[in-house]
DNA sequence: GATGATATATCGGTAGTCGATATAATGTTG
DNA sequence: CAACATTATATCGACTACCGATATATCATC
């Protein structure tokens, strides 16, 4: 593995990375307690002073994707009035929370390195 | 601006943002000098311990895509010898790098925080 | 002359975001 | 109560562009 070129390294992914980001603001929003879709939205939305924002069209098939593949799991609250779908983490979900973290946190690395490099003055 | 939620905030957009790191990454190699596809290729990947990698398939369609967004200018090396098409950067690139550098800074910081998050201890 | 590295190019499959649109219950205001 | 905004979920089609595969050609080495 010390060779570059080594396929089977975690190197970046540019259509997992969106995908993955997504994914970790809907389950770290579910951290501490379930939540539904919209709460989620909005949570995220505050929680980032707007810089991460959830469009509906996004979000619900996300939250869809994430129960079929067993990170959350959803049930319909049960009392009247308005529809609401809660969501809480499993635990293959709170494993992939930190394991993912831990995966884009050494994306971050190398991002913020690069970013060093883009303004390192030319000579 | 000051009111959460308002449009027109530059914030996180998922497919921008994946384009948007792969065309740092290009800009990012051409700072000092120029360079032909094939070295962008090994210098990202060098330079990020191999983090970053970039697909023959993705490299070149991003490259021309550049080039007619005027970014970046290609010449072909009129030399003898293996055809190489030289790409420096133009200079609506040259601010595009930095203007995209302080955007993917922000987004970084977010994703940050977010990071932070999905690590604190549920009690 | 076969293999492998260098060097560029294109195409089709694929996946997922995003805007638009739909539905419906509830809160609010005059 | 009528009209409207907000809450809440759902789905669809257009679009974008990454990625693997494939093709072509030069050069070095053996």
């Amino acid at each position: 593995m010390s060779k570059p070129g080594t396929p089977g390294d975690q190197a970046f992914d540019a259509q997992g990375f969106a995908r993955g980001i997504h994914e970790l603001l809907v389950l770290a929003a579910l951290r501490e307690e379930p939540r539904h879709g919209y709460q989620i939205a909005l949570d995220v939305e505050a929680h980032s002073n707007g810089v991460f924002r959830f469009r509906h069209g996004t979000l619900y098939p996300l939250l869809h994707r994430m129960e079929a593949n067993g990170l959350i799991q959803g049930r319909w609250s049960s009392g009247a009035g308005r529809r609401k779908k809660v969501y809480s983490l499993t635990d293959t979900g709170r494993r992939h929370l930190s394991g993912e973290a831990d995966r884009v946190e050494e994306i971050l690395a190398g991002l913020m390195q690069m970013l060093r490099r883009a303004r390192e003055v030319p000579a």
